[in-house]
DNA sequence: TTATTGGGCGTACAGTTGTACGCCAATTTA
DNA sequence: TAAATTGGCGTACAACTGTACGCCCAATAA
């Protein structure tokens, strides 16, 4: 790649980073301007077209970015537990430790989930498909659960691992603890709840 | 009530009503700005002083008038359900509709709820809140759950329910049958599974 | 070597925002 | 009746926004 490129990338980084480091429990993505994002970035405000269309191009780019970083995460997560131990447990404390060090990433996709763009709230229900999907597989293998039984229970445990992260990401650490445990706890209900339907199903 | 300040109480309203409207999909409260509430509302943008002290506060009693609404609107769907079937499925048909004619309160909430004003949060936290110990105690009341085991419960029950109607608002009527299902299906599989835990502490 | 490309910059402009200030007129109080 | 209060308005201003336009110069291509 010649110097050119490598610059451009380098620039391309710089305005990515400058946007995730902006944001924080009071500062959502869309209340940063261009301008705020080109000014911590380093470079003029007019620059900021030489990489992206708009906001909402650079918007897409992080979610994308962050879902990513999230998902393989998740998976070194998996990997851990099958080494034995509780896998619900091990993925309760994955996320937790996935939520303190990207926090920035988390809240993007959090909070645009429910945002006011059409484009950004389908890339985030993309990044959390991918999440329900993957559980829903490990369920039917693992568990033995109807395909369909095995959608719907991957949905409500996405649903409350994503809803434990975003109250967590207001917490200090001894109360997160106490919310794990909840968690934990809410997923197992799910487990139980979701073995229990499936055997009236099947006897009958 | 003397003639002025009725007329007050009316403009007030019209501010009121005029941000609930302003709220779409594409729309979040924290987009709009005081002097488009104003010039919807009829009145010069530095009328608005004269009722509210900053946008902010306009914010939070829309959040607290429509958590209002919405338990109310609950609340009869209860009492709807205690004339017999299932409390589950008639709480989340009583959800759905509270969802449909009241879209924008909805939606106020469900955005603030991981929105960049701390005071925001709280108080939707406290609207949630309100739900939590409602469920809580009619659970620990008829299904003789230990009151820890039923707040956690409470908790996942409103957490699906939530995030369900989160998913609904974008959805057409066809769709929103399905996610209904879906729902059901997910809240009875919390149930099944708080129960099955409480017999496991209970045997022990 | 010369010509082309492209990232970065500065200037400029029109639009929007929140809000300070002062006036008016009608209701309320004395 | 006279005085005080108050909701509403218009004007004004400084801050900030997105972005069009044109220039520069270093890297690349010919």
């Amino acid at each position: 790649m010649g110097v050119r490129a490598l610059q451009k990338e380098k620039t391309r980084r710089a305005l990515v980073d400058a946007a995730f480091n902006q944001l924080s429990a009071e500062r959502s993505f869309s209340s940063l301007s261009l301008r705020e994002v080109a000014r911590e970035a380093g470079i003029a405000p007019t620059s900021f077209y030489r990489h992206f269309k708009d906001m909402n191009e650079l918007g897409l780019t992080m979610v994308d970015e962050g879902g990513l970083t999230l998902r393989q995460m998740m998976r070194k997560g998996r990997q851990r537990a099958e080494a034995g131990g509780s896998v619900i447990r091990i993925s309760v404390d994955t996320f937790v430790e996935v939520l303190e060090s990207n926090p920035n990433v988390f809240r993007i996709l959090l909070h645009e989930r429910s945002g006011t763009s059409a484009a950004f709230r389908a890339a985030v229900a993309r990044e959390i498909e991918h999440f329900i999907s993957e559980l829903s597989h490990y369920t039917e293998a693992t568990a033995g659960r109807t395909p369909m039984l095995a959608r719907v229970q991957a949905e409500a445990l996405v649903t409350l691992v994503f809803n434990a992260g975003a109250s967590a990401l207001d917490m200090k650490r001894a109360d997160r603890k106490v919310l794990a445990d909840h968690l934990v706890l809410q997923l197992r209900m799910v487990a139980k709840g979701a073995e229990a339907l499936q055997h009236k199903v099947e006897t009958k």
